[in-house]
DNA sequence: TACTCTAGAGAACGGCCGTTCTCTACGGAA
DNA sequence: TTCCGTAGAGAACGGCCGTTCTCTAGAGTA
């Protein structure tokens, strides 16, 4: 096992780990024994548990936001059948077994400013999904994307974090209504404001 | 100092420390400090740690809701103003020094079912909020309470989240547009009902 | 075979945390 | 004044955690 795969599955182990249990719960040994890497090797691909726990944000940010696109993207056909579809694939992960909301609503929760490492990601992660929601929405409704897409934001994480409280019933479809309702508002607003002009 | 005094100094210290930093992160000692209180007298009054948890989400449950209620009846004539009005007394919360999202959320992202209490806390105050809201949405349009309900509660709880993680620019009127555009559309599938039949 | 280098296992270390215990001081009753 | 009960301060205890260190075994090379 080369040192490329011990991260990996490091990175693995962490993932559960963290996601589960929140990341203060959850020792460095626990990683260990769940990866079945070395503590020696581990601390060699990771200098140290924060260093992990970026690791960890990073990886998911990614994964996450590239697995709704995709979805969308093979879902959809039209602009507005794209939004729907984002919450679509809400409902689907939200009925993973294991699902406990957002890893960075969670961690930032937990931390919040006391790790400005963890704040600073879930910042990022959070301002990237809002710029790949403002595509979604310019394209159904242009010239009215940024408002609607900060609308659906709102509906998005409430449905993330419902679903992550109350378990996954209703949440999504609950959500995929009120994205709708948003959507068509605002293609109302649209239309008035070009027969205005 | 009697007993009662003491108790009340230090849930103020345990809310304040909790709710800025989790509940992790915070000692007892830090409690003990803040509050002046001795360590023998604190566990007099809360027998452990995961009692004045506990005590701290219970009293942030009761007094959070009291006041979101307050300003609402105050502050609103009709049932329509009512829901709107939710939302401008979020963005004074938002915009309040130390705001940093929902207890509740906070502490269910850190500990989620590692802590059956916590998870227990944070569904019943979900529940009541939700309880909260269909009794308003009901009144704005009866007969579709319940539906407007869920989705106005994804619509808060997103604002916090959104308002927590970005500051509290936007997060309140993104939420009240978001809200005044559902209601609109649950008047208006109302309307169409009620000419239908 | 003898030597060297590396990796793994886990002990060790310093520090913190929740909780309990000890010691001292003091206020009130006899 | 003497005794008693209580309160506060903080030491003590057991346990965990992140990180480093030690020791041993084995693989590769001459």
């Amino acid at each position: 096992m080369d040192d490329e795969e011990a991260s990996q599955r490091v990175l693995d182990a962490a993932e559960a780990l963290f996601y589960e249990r929140g990341l203060q719960s959850v020792g460095i040994d626990d990683i260990r024994s769940t990866s079945g890497v070395s503590l020696k090797r581990l601390y060699r691909c990771f200098h140290s548990k924060q260093e992990l726990v970026t690791a960890y944000l990073d990886r998911t940010d990614r994964r996450w936001r590239a697995a709704l696109a995709n979805y969308v993207r093979s879902a959809a056909e039209d602009p507005r059948d794209a939004i729907l579809a984002v919450f679509d694939w809400l409902g689907l992960w939200f009925a993973e077994p294991g699902f406990r909301g957002c890893a960075f609503i969670n961690a930032h929760g937990e931390l919040g400013e006391v790790s400005p490492a963890v704040a600073a990601a879930t910042r990022r992660h959070k301002e990237a999904l809002l710029a790949y929601l403002t595509q979604l929405a310019e394209q159904a409704v242009p010239g009215a994307g940024r408002a609607l897409a900060n609308q659906l934001l709102l509906v998005v994480e409430g449905s993330i974090v419902t679903a992550a409280v109350h378990g996954a019933s209703g949440a999504a479809s609950a959500g995929r209504a009120a994205a709708a309702a948003l959507l068509d508002a605002a293609e109302l607003s649209r239309t008035a404001r070009l027969h205005r002009d």
